[in-house]
DNA sequence: GCAGTTAATGAATCGCATG
DNA sequence: CCATGCGATTCATTAACTG
């Protein structure tokens, strides 16, 4: 933490700091191996993590939004003779809770465990819904330091109109933190095609100023070399996965592979270990082992693990598996030996 | 403060409550006017307006964004002889701010007291940018109750790209609140052309599902009739107003009036009255006047006032003058009469 | 008159020079 | 050494101008 904020979050029973879970991996993570799942409570993994030398360079976080509900999988098969399909519904994942309080308190928790795994190019990136993420965003303040924080992206999406007397919400918001802020930051520019306004009047070319005697700007020219387009921007337009799409896994709230790729492009360099916490059905996994980065994920809800799993297999990469164990379970319950899937 | 959240934001001597600065408006202001100009210190005149019977639908709230930073104006002048043109800089506003604390403190102060102004079907809308929106949502949660947020409107524009290694920021923020989410809100549907991907699926026309027999969604088919578009979001593109925009008057920071005409569209019908206490360069009178909502402005700044009244003037409307004095100063400096412009 | 071209400058951001 | 200032960067937008 560099520096603290003197306005911050209060609530009854607040405490940021906690008994450590004292947790271990079984096995050990392999800080080179291209995927490892970790199946547990996050807390306790990126706890036992801490043992780990290496950092991670980028730490996605796409927790529960608080919504107060709870979110199933859908199983969709299709009968082998009749060519049917049938859906079911599994397990996704619960978010209730007791309060925004509680809510806060465990977030905090993951926040704070995630920022001492992060190198000091490394960045955090926390999804989270315009409800909650200011809350989260004061929050972070306090845990990382103003400093640190980075930008607030907007993802805008579009999706089936709902009746409603109010603006229909369109977008979610991705809050970035860097680690260290005097650090030389891991930063790949990306660029977005020029505006048609631009276009129109200027054409595919790059724009140079023509500074005039008295030190002031006189006018722009066109160059021949044509422009790279602009600078990305931190407002995304980038559609949900659809409901037919070849990603879509059927597990709910999945977020698409090209949002993870334009992050994990901006924010790392192939070799840069990335971490995802609430892996969900591993789309981060997915697009960060296809890109060359190594990539840790942890869930707690096995078909999730499976459904992870099974999509790096697709992709032809084997998964080295691990296990979360708190200290309290560590004699209750051994683990089983580890296993290689894919 | 219909339900005050038990997370607050807090710091060393925050207090809510403040000893009323006991304003009087001089002359009083009369609610059926088009427009009236206050001059003076805006908490002053909020207070003073409480005497009022008559409440106001729509807020628009755009306050210094805490730069740290002076903005001025720029005076653009044709020689007539020469043609050349001058520039000079005028007095714009002042951002600077002992702390981040002090400028939440005032600017919490004001929206308590535009609060108590707003009818049962009001609302209030708050023009942040995303380094402070997050503190002033916190706040304006405990101040509204979190259950009278109603929308966190993303403006997105595009701008001079500036090299950094980060995600360029091409957004603000605006907070919208309803004084009571139980009362039948103010909310005219608007719409926005269908996305460019819907079109070449679907065409102009609009789609009804068909549900099955099941009551589950078969598919849906497009009917003849056109479809006005989809339901506005809470994501505006909106271009900022040009260099050499007639509309643009030379005061910095000035907001586009494609921006407040989409708000008070939206927010409020014919007659229903609108106060902005940060009027700057007066967009939001100039629009709220020409939809034929009668309209408040408050700045202590005169040069502002001068401005606005300007352009109202030549929309051909006439503007009514007031002046908000503290107690403290009643009597040291009595007022001049009041003045009619336009 | 209409379409295409030119002009002007901004709630920017970084880096280096200056106090 | 830290705060302040100014040059360089080069897209977006609309009014004014030109043919």
């Amino acid at each position: 933490m560099v520096g603290a904020p003197k306005i911050t979050l209060q609530w009854p029973g607040k405490a940021l700091s906690r008994a450590p879970t004292g947790g271990r991996l079984t096995p050990a993570v392999c800080p080179d191996a291209p995927v490892t799942l970790i199946e547990g409570d996050n807390l306790v993994a990126l706890e036992a993590l801490q043992q780990d030398a290496a950092g991670f360079t980028l730490a996605y976080l796409d927790p529960p939004f608080f919504t107060g509900r709870s979110h199933h999988r859908v199983i969709r098969q299709r009968d082998p003779e009749s060519g049917q399909i049938s859906r079911s519904l599994g397990r996704g994942f619960d978010d209730h809770w007791e309060s925004l309080e509680h809510y806060l308190s465990a977030l905090a928790a993951r926040i704070s465990a995630v920022h001492a795994l992060l190198t000091p190019q490394g960045c955090l990136v926390l999804h989270v819904d315009p409800k909650t993420s200011h809350y989260v965003k004061v929050l972070c303040d306090e845990l990382f330091g103003p400093e640190c924080f980075a930008s607030e992206i907007v993802w805008r999406y579009r999706r089936w109109p709902s009746k409603q007397r109010n603006f229909q919400r369109v977008h979610d918001v991705l809050l970035r933190y860097v680690k260290d802020p005097k650090a030389e930051p891991r930063f790949q520019q990306l660029y977005e095609p020029l505006a048609p306004s631009t276009r129109a009047t200027w054409g595919e070319g790059q724009q140079r100023a023509v500074v005039g005697a008295d030190g002031r700007r006189v006018r722009s020219s066109t160059l021949e070399q044509p422009s790279r387009g602009v600078p990305l921007g931190d407002v995304w337009e980038i559609g949900i996965v659809a409901p037919v799409a070849k990603e879509r896994t059927g597990y709910p709230t999945q977020k698409p592979e090209a949002l993870l790729t334009r992050l994990i492009e901006a924010c790392t360099l192939p070799g840069d270990r990335v971490l995802d916490p609430y892996a969900g059905s591993g789309t981060t996994l997915a697009v960060a082992a296809r890109m060359g980065r190594p990539v840790v994920g942890i869930d707690e809800n096995r078909e999730a693990l499976e459904l992870c799993a099974a999509r790096l297999r697709r992709q032809g990469l084997g998964v080295r598996r691990s296990r979360a164990v708190p200290r309290s379970l560590r004699q209750a319950r051994p683990t089983s030996p580890a296993r290689l899937t894919g």
